[in-house]
DNA sequence: TTACTTTTGAGACTCAATCTCATTAAAGGA
DNA sequence: TCCTTTAATGAGATTGAGTCTCAAAAGTAA
């Protein structure tokens, strides 16, 4: 976990930000698994762990880790935002199925490279795309 | 505007729900513009056009033109869904300007394929997607 | 007309997320 | 070390999009 560590030291660095045990127990938290969770499970499940972080602080050191890309986000449209850590997954879009909730991830490279020449045509300079795929995945089809 | 009111008499007969004043009130509103407005903008919009229909009912008639494919809604991830009506667009998809909020639209029938090639390697069934592109559009850049 | 069903509207409610501000903790001198 | 200043935290209030409730109004069918 030391890697961890100083990956989030270096983020509130460069943000201008305290070192804080509160971010800590944040981040390890949100590193502890690869699942696609809100930041209310998130916070309950540090409370569960027996630390005390205020739900404020959990929405606030979100966002830091987003904006400094240890954190994806998650934007599936039924009003509430997903977080997955980026410690070892590399750029992906989700299928995420309507009836189970069932998420998984996809990566295609070409379909990368045709965003970029869409994005050409345009004159558009892309900061960030998303691109999922709702349905029925196998077991429910 | 005959076929307007033809396709939502036809939309609400499907769902067995009754041909009002309001809703033909809605429907109206959102074919007048192509813009991605939310529902907040198409409520107001109506009230200033001098029409009495509740905030209840626009959003409720809404949700029955998206069912019925009349109209598509869009979820940028802001918290706000946008309405746009399918009234001679064919399918496409969008790309959104972060600093001035210009939302254009494109569409890519390699990318559609490659969609599909991907859900049959998971063994999924595709309902909807989205894919949008966020960035700077040419005049923020 | 009467009896019954559906829709509407005003406002209460929900829920994720943000904001406020008093309290607490950390940093940087001297 | 103590002191001053600045930043972070937490509890709870607030926001805002969207949903729900239920009495009143409108439509339907006989």
């Amino acid at each position: 976990m030391a890697t961890n560590v100083q990956l989030l030291k270096d983020a509130l660095r460069k943000e201008g930000l305290l070192y804080t045990p509160q971010r800590q127990i944040i981040w390890d938290e949100i590193c502890k698994t690869d699942d696609h969770r809100d930041a209310e499970e998130i916070y309950f499940k540090i409370k569960q762990g027996g630390h005390k972080v205020s739900r404020a602080t959990v929405y606030r050191t979100i966002d830091v880790l987003v904006k400094n890309n240890l954190v994806r986000k998650l934007e599936l449209g039924d009003g509430r935002n997903r977080y997955e850590n980026k410690l070892d997954s590399s750029h992906h879009d989700h299928i995420v199925c309507i009836q189970c909730g069932r998420i998984d991830e996809f990566m295609d490279e070409n379909i990368e490279k045709l965003q970029d020449e869409i994005a050409k045509k345009y004159q558009f300079k892309i900061v960030r795309h998303i691109h999922q795929l709702f349905g029925l995945c196998r077991d429910c089809k």
